[in-house]
DNA sequence: GTGCGATGTATCGGTCCGATACATCGCGGC
DNA sequence: GCCGCGATGTATCGGACCGATACATCGCAC
């Protein structure tokens, strides 16, 4: 899930580790609290051992002038590779049942604007479904095992089974929306190089109303 | 979590591992999936070394008749000991902040039917605050930094807010249901002994309308 | 009589978290 | 002038938990 959020984040521009953690924290926030650095750096030196990403050696300008004094650690920023945009394709492309648990759809949902239409839908259904059948235990936990339970527990489940109900509704609109034409291809997926500043990701066309 | 969760449980009654998971997600539905195999039994290793449960053997009869034969593992039954139930009470006791993240908040309010009124009160309001806490941050990226983020991240963090106002709502009820009298106290935590069949734990009071 | 799903115990590798440590930088207060 | 302090920044360690996998038994339907 990590290394899936690194490689898409990465490629909207080159970060270093903690800059990586603020954006994630921004962009997931919704879904999980923040990364722990306890996860991230790991993650990052696993993908540069794999190739998709590369130190990118900050503001070099004199590199060797200062060797001693402290040593200087400074910043290291990191840049997605053509191998890593790749892998990240990949991990779209899979995009098997393990995509469909809280976490795992949130951070693929969050990349949607970098996901071909089809993906998109297969991964709501696939979510719909999943959330469907929580739904249908929790009814069933409510129904006949009622009386095995204490009122707070009972309520705990009341309050989930009232979540699902509500996301299930969510997922219907926003699949009702993508197969409504509207959607948008994805613009730069593979194919290495080329400046960025593509901050303009294709709008899925109003997919909600504005709030109040 | 799962220490908790186990103590939880086995309070009610002797269990094996594969009950313990079937109660554990009957009880949890609302929260999480399933627990799995691969933490459950260690932590019962680990519990039972910590002697706060013990092995059960499932209906001696006869014990040492049957030696060989495939030697027969059959079900190994785990059931709380003295120590153990003080280990629970400590923990309930203890809930600091991480009490107030999702999943520990969701197991501690499992089992508000074991835990005495001051600290539901104390537990349901550091979890309001922590997600009133999400909230803002969530109105902020909204608010502030809208123009940076897409369609779909955009839609993600309405969502998640959505969910949060509605959490926090939830939890202003049952905080006042708390406070209006009805709390009832705890019925039978330390002292161990006694037979169980404690089945009907204390009701909080119609804590919530009925579903039409 | 045989396959098959439910019951049941168990391990292994891997992901991620929380606590902790440590170093630098800019800025406001004394 | 300098001192503390919060933000920035990199990094490790132990532990919790998951997902896949393995394997054995039981009852029942075909």
């Amino acid at each position: 899930m990590l290394e899936f959020a690194i490689l898409g984040l990465l490629q909207e521009s080159p970060m270093h580790g903690y800059e990586l953690r603020k954006e994630l924290t921004a962009k997931l926030g919704a879904i999980r609290a923040a990364i722990s650095y306890g996860s991230l750096y790991p993650t990052l030196r696993r993908l540069q051992a794999a190739g998709w990403i590369t130190e990118a050696a900050e503001t070099s300008a004199t590199a060797e002038e200062v060797p001693a004094l402290t040593s200087r650690r400074g910043r290291v920023v990191y840049k997605i590779t053509a191998e890593g945009k790749e892998r990240f394709a990949q991990l779209i492309a899979q995009a098997g049942p393990e995509t469909y648990d809280d976490t795992g759809f949130g951070v693929h949902f969050a990349f949607f604007a970098r996901t071909d239409q089809a993906t998109r839908l297969r991964i709501l259904e696939g979510r719909r479904r999943k959330i469907e059948e929580r739904r249908e235990g929790l009814r069933d936990v409510l129904g006949r095992a009622a009386e095995r339970l204490d009122a707070y527990t009972l309520e705990l489940q009341r309050h989930g089974l009232d979540a699902c109900e509500r996301e299930v509704r969510w997922l219907e609109e926003l699949i009702a929306n993508e197969r409504s034409g509207r959607a948008p291809t994805v613009p730069n997926i593979g194919t290495a190089g080329g400046r960025r500043e593509d901050n303009s990701p294709p709008p899925p066309g109003e997919t909600r109303n504005e709030r109040p």
